[in-house]
DNA sequence: ATTATAATTAACTAAATAGTTAGTTTAGGA
DNA sequence: TCCTAAACTAACTATTTAGTTAATTATAAT
């Protein structure tokens, strides 16, 4: 019934666990006792494993953001012109974030809080994906399909509208309940990534 | 020297402290222990005038989300055009934010963790202020000045730039400090609201 | 079978935390 | 002047917190 000892499972158990609470709660937010047991796991086995509660959370992070790097990488390696890459990332970034919801929440508090719970070395993660739109719009703007670009601003434009869309699913809901304003409720991740590249495409044409 | 009694001001003087740490830190990563010291008053005041931490919060917010949305309906009076509008809208709300650089962090943190410490009735100043922007759509929409409109994303995408650009301005130093990239370090308020209305109002135009 | 080592546990500590309480000071109106 | 209510303080409590420790169990190689 799967309780021999394992510890590559009991690793994923604490991070998977962390993620959930991190996600919801904030690093302050979330007690290193309640994610032990959450996990049903010994709360020295966090310690044996990740040293202190710090490290934990960069773990899971970095886990996270070096998965959705990777994807986009990948990805974007099947596109030919710079307007595919850029169709790629969105629907990628998006795809990913809807799927690991933790994903957004996690980005917003960072961003919000300047990486203040990040080392300085760790925060490369956050940036390295902002290198992969920056060289896409950088390589679009020189074939001449891309029009007055500023990089930063445009990533937050996209990134931040994925974000935001997906960790207000709850709020949203609450807000059209009560009051009857449209919020995309029933919008799922390919209409918002769709309707997202379309209008992004729009607004850097010459 | 300013050390008569003034309830008034004790209030304000933990207002302002409380935004200041719940900004940098978040609900969970202060203590109200550090307010207190911080703010130069006895603990026991913030219970005497606030009740309890929660509702410090909550009093934190909404009197910067009140705030902001005086602002901007008050700009939006003026207004003749649906364009008109939707400009007053972006250059009040990045300077607001700009000039209250913890309402960034706040929004940002509140929607990222679904307004999980407001309570029902609070989180409505979020809506608010995106009704103001739905209201200024639908009029253009009408008008036939904009096209193809989804309320909320465009929403997050206006807000939540600025919202992001403001709120990572040192996280953006220690990028540009590092790699030489272009993070838009010197970018003042009125050109960022300037070159977002601009690449918006494109992204809206038939 | 023995043994070394990796995985796990229960029980602990010291500090920090939100919130309370009983009492003290101050200002302003009668 | 005296009285009252509002403004303020110091010291407290009960709980929760991150992190530790010493002992125990399982595993896999010899």
């Amino acid at each position: 019934m799967g309780k021999a000892r394992d510890s590559k499972r009991t690793q994923k158990n604490i991070i998977d666990t962390a993620m959930k609470f991190f996600a919801r709660d904030g690093f302050d937010g979330v007690s290193v006792d309640l994610i032990a047991k959450e996990a049903d796991i010994n709360k020295a086995m966090i310690y044996y494993y990740f040293k202190n509660k710090a490290k934990l959370y960069e773990k899971v992070v970095s886990t996270l953001l070096d998965e959705i790097y990777e994807q986009i990488a990948e990805g974007i390696k099947k596109a030919e012109k710079p307007k595919d890459e850029l169709r790629i990332f969105i629907e990628t970034f998006c795809d990913f974030a809807w799927n690991n919801p933790y994903l957004s929440s996690l980005m917003l508090a960072e961003l919000g809080n300047g990486a203040k719970n990040l080392p300085d070395d760790m925060f490369v993660g956050l940036k390295q994906i902002f290198l992969l739109l920056s060289d896409i719009l950088k390589r679009g703007k020189e074939k001449g399909c891309f029009f007055d670009i500023e990089p930063i601003v445009i990533h937050f434009m996209i990134t931040g509208t994925i974000n935001l869309f997906i960790s207000t699913k709850n709020l949203r809901q609450r807000v059209a309940k009560e009051f009857d304003t449209d919020v995309c409720n029933d919008c799922d991740e390919k209409e918002l990534s769709s309707y997202i590249y379309k209008k992004i495409a729009k607004m850097l044409k010459a």
